[in-house]
DNA sequence: CTACTGTACTGTTTGTTGTAGTACAGCGTA
DNA sequence: TACGCTGTACTACAACAAACAGTACAGTAG
């Protein structure tokens, strides 16, 4: 089983950190292929929210192709398809990487310091998917 | 000189695409230590925009110690200063890294290709600051 | 049948974003 | 000194997103 943590007082949407962190959960491996994700209600529940919220998270994850909803049964992890082109993934990738490397920079880190950075939370998440 | 463009259809609000432009502007070396930037009012006409959102941006960036100003003068990119802590600076780059990550993987990337297009950002940034 | 699941509405509240307008104070130059 | 630029600080308003609250309906499994 896996478990979500929300913090209320963040400015990052309620929603937005529920996709985050079942995004993350599917990556490290922790959430496999064919799990079923904690009931709209029932989560929350559990996070004290509206039950409308989660259904928003979980909507924004099956657009996204990673889960797929089974009426009356709930959530499951899907089968990766590629729902988008290669070229559109790269997009998608690279625009993250460019804020990140521009606020790396202003924050006084050079090309070394942040490509260690990286290289070490990849790792991270490598050992995570290996436990 | 350096020029601004943003973009009213995005979902990203104007003041930060001015704020990350700019930020991505110093990260490059567009914009020394000295340089003035676009005046409130005249960025604010240049985008036609209101000169409200404009010096919302340049507060933010302001806070971010990346740049000064000065009364009836205009807005100067300052000397690097540390506003933050080793531990803060790197805390704030690896919340970036950890969503890029999660992102990255869900959409197929494994860990060389994703540290390859790592690498090949930061080598545009690197070719963009010689220029 | 019943209790669970997802789904789909209608409202309401709150905070953010952006516009619009106004006003005031500091700087530099003619 | 006077003028035009600069930043700064308000108020008021419209539009939108986020979240809550409540309700209702349909499919699944015991």
């Amino acid at each position: 089983m896996f478990s979500l943590h929300i913090s209320t007082g963040s400015d990052v949407p309620i929603f937005r950190q529920i996709v985050a962190q079942v995004r993350s959960a599917i990556a490290t491996g922790t959430l496999s292929v064919g799990d079923g994700l904690p009931s709209v209600r029932g989560l929350a529940a559990e996070l004290v929210v509206n039950h409308n919220t989660v259904a928003k998270a979980y909507t924004q994850l099956v657009q996204d192709g990673l889960i797929e909803s089974q009426q009356g049964r709930g959530y499951f992890v899907t089968q990766r398809r590629e729902i988008y082109t290669k070229a559109e993934r790269t997009r998608r990738v690279k625009s993250l990487i460019e804020p990140l490397l521009s606020e790396a920079k202003t924050l006084g880190f050079d090309d070394e310091e942040i490509l260690a950075l990286v290289t070490n939370e990849i790792e991270k998440l490598s050992r995570k998917r290996k436990e």
